[in-house]
DNA sequence: AGCAATATATATTGAACTGATATATGCCAC
DNA sequence: GTGGCATATATCAGTTCAATATATATTGCT
């Protein structure tokens, strides 16, 4: 997803700032659907205003500095609405906990332990995050995808805590005979089709 | 997950080219835990390389292009384990889809249909890919994270197609009143946050 | 008092990465 | 013959990231 196209949705739900946008993408609801740095964030909008896709008004406010809100305007609104008609690029998951829970028994069951934590944290936050946002009255898209990310992080959280301990015990069972990474047995056993 | 740790997780596995783990972070196994391009993997290998990490051999074969083939070295291992050893970042799940689904009532019954069906197809192709995973004989960490993956995509999976009606009836309710996409009501409603 | 951390803001930059492309060999289908 | 696809290495212009700078203000700690 564009840096382009994820400024014009944020702005169709409603004016923000360079800086709110950042902060959309990062930890609030836009984190679902695309990440952006100042880098890219800033240059997207310059370019969003130059070609009359948004407005940038200055905002003096006391006690921090001037704010550049930024609107999304009639042709903003198109150009998004013919993003969306695109058919989408197929979700993206990229897990680093579970990079490590592949290599449990190498490092062991206490730096587990840990990550397993931290993994819980990350999405009882999120579950936090999706909880917040208010709940519609009328149904309609945000309810659902609301509730969508409320069950899967649920399932995911659940499958967690049920299971573990079952790999905790891997992890202690296969560490106390191995005190380095070494290569699995069965070369290749993550690569059905790889040539070897 | 740096590309560097990626490329040296992947030879932990079993030798491999550059194009192979291309290909292992795009659409094998090792999608779920990063992403990198050519542009990104040779230079990397080349730093690795140098710096005493893997080791390359070249084999020539015949109607294809000649191979360099990396295999990780002692202090490549060592410095992966290092890698391991750190708090694992939060993992990310970035969904055009659902920027899509929020977006359903502009973009009425028909695209919604259609990008349904899509994250449907590409739900099945995650499930065929860690199916063919193989299952291993002692209970240990790939089939930890194996069945992990498998039960989540299953959940998302049965959650969507138990739903998806709910949505494109919300679609066509409000498609038929809306010929283009306006802010929200209750604007800010994703943003409870947010100042406005 | 001074400093670090944090929050709200805009803006920039060197490093890293992307997506596309080039080159090469071979196979298959039209 | 041509296009599409697969296996391979390699490269490059454009984009983005992560860090940093600047600014105002507050809070907590030494």
């Amino acid at each position: 997803m564009s840096v382009r196209s994820l400024c014009l949705a944020i702005l169709n739900f409603g004016d923000a700032t360079g800086y709110e946008i950042r902060k959309e993408t990062t930890s609030g609801s836009f984190s679902y659907f695309g990440d952006a740095s100042f880098g890219a964030i800033y240059p997207a909008l310059s370019r969003l205003e130059a070609e009359g896709r948004v407005t940038v008004r200055e905002e003096s406010q006391h006690g921090k500095p001037t704010r550049k809100v930024y609107s999304i305007t009639e042709s903003g609104r198109l150009e998004l609405l013919d993003a969306l008609m695109e058919p989408p690029a197929a979700d993206t998951y990229k897990s680093p906990f579970l990079l490590l829970a592949l290599h449990a028994e190498y490092v062991g069951p206490d730096v587990l332990r840990k990550a397993i934590s931290a993994r819980r944290k990350h999405l009882q936050e999120e579950l936090a995050l999706l909880r917040s946002i208010p709940h519609e009255d009328e149904p309609g898209a945000v309810n659902w995808v609301r509730d969508y990310g409320i069950q899967c992080k649920t399932f995911a959280l659940g499958y967690l805590d049920a299971n573990a301990q079952e790999l905790i015990e891997a992890a202690t069972r296969k560490h106390d005979k191995t005190s380095r990474p070494v290569s699995l047995p069965g070369q290749n056993t993550l690569f059905p089709n790889a040539a070897e």
